[in-house]
DNA sequence: CTTGACTCGGACACAATGAGTCCGAGTAGA
DNA sequence: TCTACTCGGACTCATTGTGTCCGAGTCAAG
C-alpha cells in the first residue's frame, strides 16, 4: 500500500499551475520546488497524457491547465500519475483447491472483494470531492500577497 | 498503489480460521487455497506477530484465532500484513526551493497532505467496519451445509 | 524417559515495479 | 533559415515484494 511519490509533486505543481497566467516548463516547475527535472518530466507526461494539462512545445513553451481548475479534482491527478485500478484485486481463490466453491455460487464477487471494493469507493469519493482550486485557496488563505509574488517568480 | 498480493490470502486464512475448532496447520491452510505453502506461512507469521492468532507447534499443532471472530475487523488483518503506515508520505516540499514557505507557518499540515488524511481515514474506516465473523457469515450465508464440510476437511 | 516426527520462525535468492536519468524529435520565435 | 528551447519516450539502477529454504523448538507417542 505505497503510492507513488510522484502524486505529491504533481499536486503541487497542479495547484501552481492554477496560478499561472502563462505556460510554464517543467525545468522551472523543478527549481521552485527544489527536485530532479527529469523525474518531474515523467509525472507531468502522465498529466498530460490523462488531459489534465495541456503542453506547448518550443521557445516560451510549457504546461498549463487544460481545464479550469476547479474542474480538476485530486482523484484525477491520483489516477493519472499512480494508475486508476484498484488497490485489491481478487484472484477468485475460492474456486481453487479441494474445497473449490462451484462456478454457479461465484456470480456475485465474494465477501471479501465486496468490502475492498467499498473502501476503495469511500476513498475515491473522499478525494474526488477535492478540486485543485480548493487546494490553492487553502494554500494562500490569508496571505494574498503569496500569490502575486508566485505569480511574478514564474514569469521573471 | 498496489496492496500487498498476501491480503487476500490472509484474509481467507481468517475466515477459514473462524471455523476450525482445533489448530490448522499452515500446510492445510495452503492445500485448502492451492497455493504456495512456502509463502503463505510467511502471511501467517505476520497475523502472528501481530497477535491475530495464535501459534502452536508441535505435533497437532498450527494456528488459531487469538480473539472472537467479531473482534478481529479486516482492517487489522490488512495492517498487519501490508503495514500500518498511510499510502501518502508527506514530504513538505513546500519548505524547500527559492519561495519556500517559512516553518513557522507550516505548523499545520498542508492541504494536501490533510486531504490525502481525510481520504486515508475514510479508507480505513470502511475496513474497520467489517469484521471477520461478518465475513464468515456472507459466506456460508444460506448453504450451512458448507460450513460443516469445512470443519470435516480440516480435521481429517 | 527417549525418540521421533511435526510445527513454526527467521534467514536466504529472485523478479517485478518504481525511481531517476538521458538524449532525440518537434516547434515557436528571431 | 537558423537557433534555442521545449516536450516525449527510451534506457539504467535501486528498492520492494514474491517466493523458497532450512534450522530451532515442541508436543505426542512408544
Amino acid at each position: 500500500m505505497k503510492m507513488s511519490g510522484g502524486v505529491e509533486w504533481a499536486l503541487h505543481c497542479a495547484v501552481v499551475l492554477s496560478a499561472a497566467d502563462r505556460p510554464v516548463p517543467a525545468v522551472r516547475l523543478a527549481e521552485l520546488h527544489d527536485v530532479s527535472s527529469s523525474y518531474l518530466a515523467k509525472q507531468l507526461q502522465a498529466l498530460s497524457r490523462a488531459g489534465l494539462i495541456r503542453a506547448a512545445q518550443g521557445h516560451a513553451g510549457g504546461y498549463e491547465l487544460a481545464r479550469p481548475a476547479d474542474g480538476i479534482t485530486v482523484l484525477d491527478v491520483v489516477e493519472a500519475v499512480d494508475g486508476a485500478q484498484p488497490a485489491f484485486t481478487c484472484t477468485e481463490i475460492r474456486q481453487r483447491g479441494p474445497l473449490a466453491t462451484p462456478p454457479e455460487a461465484c456470480l456475485r464477487p465474494c465477501p471479501i472483494a465486496r468490502t475492498m471494493s467499498v473502501a476503495d469507493q469511500a476513498w475515491r469519493a473522499a478525494l474526488r470531492a477535492v478540486t485543485v482550486a480548493d487546494l490553492a485557496q487553502e494554500v494562500t488563505g490569508d496571505n494574498t500577497d503569496a500569490f502575486t509574488v508566485l505569480r511574478g517568480w514564474l514569469t521573471a
